[in-house]
DNA sequence: CGACCATTTGATATGGATCAAGCGATGTGG
DNA sequence: CCACATCGCTTGATCCATATCAAATGGTCG
């Protein structure tokens, strides 16, 4: 399943990346793993960091900024599969090649582990095998739940949207979205202005409170998860 | 939704384990677990394996049958998670519990494995483990499909199920259908009544020909995968 | 200030849902 | 063996949530 790979655009990652000429540490935990791949890179704002059906040689993990994931079908609609937060690992394949692309939406620093040097490692270390499974079984998870998502309607939608993203950035009833009304739309399989109107009619039913565009109030959390249902 | 492999066959689990090198055991695969346990299970039709939130502790085969693996919302919406034929494994999961409901859209026979005794065996031997993350991954994989599936509009979603079902049941142009209308419906976001109309239009346009409800003919696949784009 | 882009708001269109019959198999009891 | 009930499917008529098209507003940066 993996394979070693020319790499593509990847080239750059390995004149900054130092770590295969560190000493190697032992870590048990795949994070530690990527702390020892030395300075995280340095994305600027959309900026792609893969491309759909790239060979999957590394893994990432965020650690400032925003990166998102998708998909673009022949006609250009596009489907965003998620977006990764601070701490999230992405990148994690099962074949050979990128399922989906991803970009930041902000400016990013990002750590970078080897996949092949995971997989290398998880044949003898258990730990790290589990970890790797964990990682995709969560991320498995995570689907489940979105596609659970996409048969509700659009206030559903948006609410559950709303209160997975309090939940993840636990940052209180003020939530800040790092990303635009276009890739909410594409992350909810609905159109920019139907989520503009449905956080409208959030607020109007004081459920939520639009400080700003891209900051939103968590009025009323009891209501909204009412309304996620 | 655990239910495994969509598109492609999924009996071979097998391809490097070490005891697929025996040639006279062909089931010890993870199935070989599975023949532990003897005999099939055998479950009449609309019978439940297991339900949502039931503790997960096994692993299953299909050997004849198929199996729909489904939640349901508060109000009773119903997501078919996916359709299992013989050979896929379903019920693997990350967390103790099921995240989805099994049940037997026809009479089954159905190959056991315990979850702990696998995990168990995972921990000697990375050739287990290797297969545990793969049917995670291939299930990954199939959602990711999945979603993508239910952005798409009624012809594009019905066209790509029947090429995905003719594609897993390798029968030629000539698919049987094993699950109701309503299956399909839950399992492709959209009612009943617009999965038979969308069949009559791709009748009508000499797409496919219903030679029964539950029997379809593939007259035009060229058709079916311009549609289904 | 002015250009540009993201977002909101408004007016209208439409695909699929919903409501309601009709139909064709399959099975049951007389 | 047939009349009839049942169930799953199809077809028709209408409705509605969301998409689409279009314009106004607001925020940001030169």
């Amino acid at each position: 399943m993996t394979q070693i790979s020319t790499l593509g655009r990847s080239n750059d990652l390995r004149g900054s990346l130092p770590w295969q000429n560190r000493p190697r540490m032992e870590n048990r935990e795949l994070g530690g793993a990527m702390e020892c791949s030395g300075a995280p890179m340095l994305f600027r704002r959309h900026a792609e960091i893969y491309g759909e059906g790239e060979p999957a040689d590394y893994l990432y993990k965020v650690v400032t900024g925003v990166v998102r994931t998708y998909k673009v079908l022949a006609d250009g609609r596009r489907q965003v599969g998620g977006f990764c937060l601070p701490g999230d690992i992405f990148g994690l394949e099962i074949d050979a090649e990128h399922a989906f692309s991803a970009e930041t939406i902000s400016e990013c620093r990002v750590l970078v582990a080897k996949h092949s040097t995971l997989i290398a490692r998880a044949k003898t270390d258990h730990e790290v095998a589990f970890q790797l499974w964990m990682l995709t079984g969560r991320e498995l998870r995570r689907l489940q739940d979105h596609l659970l998502l996409l048969i509700k309607n659009a206030p559903e939608r948006v609410a559950a949207f709303l209160l997975a993203l309090a939940e993840r950035s636990s940052t209180g009833n003020s939530i800040e979205l790092p990303m635009s009304r276009q890739d909410i739309a594409d992350h909810l399989g609905l159109t920019i202005e139907t989520v503009s109107r449905t956080l409208t009619s959030l607020e109007s039913i004081q459920a939520i409170e639009l400080i700003s565009a891209r900051r939103i109030l968590l009025r009323d959390r009891r209501a909204l998860v009412r309304l996620s249902a």
